[in-house]
DNA sequence: CGCATGCTTGCATGGCTATTCACACAAGAC
DNA sequence: GTCTTGTGTGAATAGCCATGCAAGCATGCG
């Protein structure tokens, strides 16, 4: 009886609650919040006086309906310890929010599939999807081409042949640079610390090196494939560092994992780093450069990185094209893999 | 002359096409897709075969529309270089996902205001918004109120008297923890190393911190103020460690200064952690217990706290209860800090 | 003064779905 | 066989705003 649910909320003013206060119509109000509209000055400034009196603010909600482009871009970070990321999420945001986009963010559960989710992700209408570090079951990846919303894989190639961008660091270049440096640097019995062989980044990444100790007539690397999880990357290292060849130099496939090796190699083999052991990683992540692990790493640039995802999101052209686009890094020589 | 775009996108199917595909009304098509609803079985399948062909989903900006509900959840980080948001950024996403909400991410571009974008947030109707580690103006927040949208701080308590909630850590407890555990390891000239005063998590932090010390007789601490970034944390530990009276050890307001700090104490001026400097942080953040670092440090649960942000966002009756939630963490004792 | 032009404005409609209401129909009670 | 329930269904409406269209108005030109 009358248990009125004290006001669950006040809905809030309407266009046309506006136009009534202000006496013109429903359409003027529109107007008026429309840059550019055909609205006399006048008018305008009627409107909005008796907007700003009501606490009016357009919904967007109904803009997207209308206009079938609902301004927002889902996001999809993989579920990942590195934080290399947060960065990147932050630097993305930021921009989608200057140029008048949202983020809607989604978590990838289980490692590999987004797949879930993007039920969702498809049901608000998102009008482009970033896939950070994430993969896509190959429906899924269909169903979205189908729909018509466009696919920016963020350092991460897509692993099939299907219409999408991407934008990676230059994974096989950075990690060539990487080997050659560890060779010139006088390390000989050299491994390779991975993720797991079905990222089309860790392959690249490990090509690439692989490649360049061959060109230059090197052992070629030992192997060993961990998660990218912390405690995959201590586990990876463990392996390889009680190993009978215990190798002198660790590339590995992030800087991520490369703290992870450097921490098991100092602390639980009392190796010295740079001098007993080399280890590079990749990404050049802030805590690269903490002095305590004084990582080399071949640079992921964010700032230029984000700027292609923007052109892919922004640009409807670019819809058409399905890029991969690759932004070169440089190598960051530094303490971790001086030898002498 | 027909230069037709090249369908822009191809519309996509309604409720209405698959009520004609189905030989149903929309309205069927609508109470197919509700849980609960009264539909008759037969129906209901007929309808998610049609569906399933045109590839039908429900658009849930249209849904928002009529229920007054987003399912959207704003969420705000503070622009922070601090990576303990990454990992609570990931869990409250995921659990918004899991709980049918989705996270609308906002970076807070200059420090302090995440005002400039609140103005976008209502306007996508937002049933809640989080603020992570970022302030918000006076103005800003009474229209959030007036609006009917809840705010919940996260990791910062609101510095006004208005209504909203908040969930933290137990900052006054832990640093007071923090306190005495500097001083039953022997440290006796005690500094404390903290965020801009206007930041309330800092002030309850050192005011733990303080009065523990003052409980037992110590002295007071040495003050030095940064700012929360990586250099500023740097900074600031440079003022403390050159001073003529040098502190024997440093509490720092959160993991990431302490780290800076610990940096800086052992590369630019040769101390051995521990032994010659204690350093404590306060988050426990996943980088602290790396061994290079072994921190000292006071836990912020990330799961249990979001677990209370979560109550916050989906328990209606707490709307009207502008509760502040303090979670407890527990003092993790790490190398850091270890004298002999 | 007549008319064309350009700027403003309101009306009406559309976009997509959830929900109320009334109604049809089947099953069960007597 | 009638009456009552109950279940399923469709028509109609609402929710909020943008936009095509036509009409109003003023201005400028001849």
């Amino acid at each position: 009886m009358d248990r009125s649910l004290k006001r669950i909320r006040p809905s809030p003013p309407s266009a046309h609650d506006v136009a009534r206060l202000a006496g013109v119509s429903q359409a003027a109000v529109s107007r008026a919040f429309t840059p550019g509209a055909s609205i006399a000055k006048a008018t305008r400034e009627k409107v909005m006086e008796a907007a700003t009196e009501l606490g009016y603010r357009p919904n967007l909600l109904a803009r997207s309906l209308i206009k079938g482009v609902s301004d927002l871009i889902g996001v999809v970070i993989g579920n990942t310890q590195n934080p290399f990321f947060l960065p990147v999420l932050e630097e993305l945001s930021t921009r989608l929010t200057r140029a008048g986009k949202h983020s809607l963010v989604f978590t990838a559960e289980h490692g590999h599939d987004a797949d879930f989710q993007i039920e969702d992700v498809l049901r608000y209408r998102v009008d482009a999807l970033v896939l950070m570090s994430a993969s896509l079951s190959f429906e899924l990846a269909e169903k979205c081409s189908r729909e018509g919303i466009p696919l920016i894989f963020f350092n991460r190639r897509p692993r099939w042949d299907l219409p999408m961008a991407s934008v990676t660091g230059a994974n096989e270049k950075g990690a060539g640079e990487i080997g050659r440096h560890l060779l010139e640097q006088g390390y000989r019995r050299i491994a390779y610390m991975g993720g797991p062989t079905d990222s089309p980044t860790n392959n690249e990444r490990e090509e690439g090196f692989r490649r360049a100790l061959e060109q230059q007539g090197a052992e070629p690397a030992m192997r060993e494939l961990g998660y990218l999880t912390r405690e995959g990357g201590m586990a990876a290292a463990r392996a390889l560092l009680n190993r009978p060849d215990r190798p002198d130099a660790i590339f590995c496939a992030n800087d991520f994992m490369a703290i992870a090796a450097m921490e098991v190699a100092r602390h639980e083999f009392g190796l010295e780093i740079g001098r007993e052991i080399g280890i590079a990683g990749f990404d050049d992540m802030p805590d690269a450069s903490w002095p305590s692990f004084d990582l080399t790493t071949y640079s992921q640039p964010i700032g230029p990185m984000i700027d292609r995802v923007m052109e892919l999101v922004l640009d409807l052209d670019a819809r058409e094209r399905f890029e991969q686009v690759i932004v070169e890094g440089a190598l960051q020589k530094r303490g971790s893999t001086r030898r002498g």
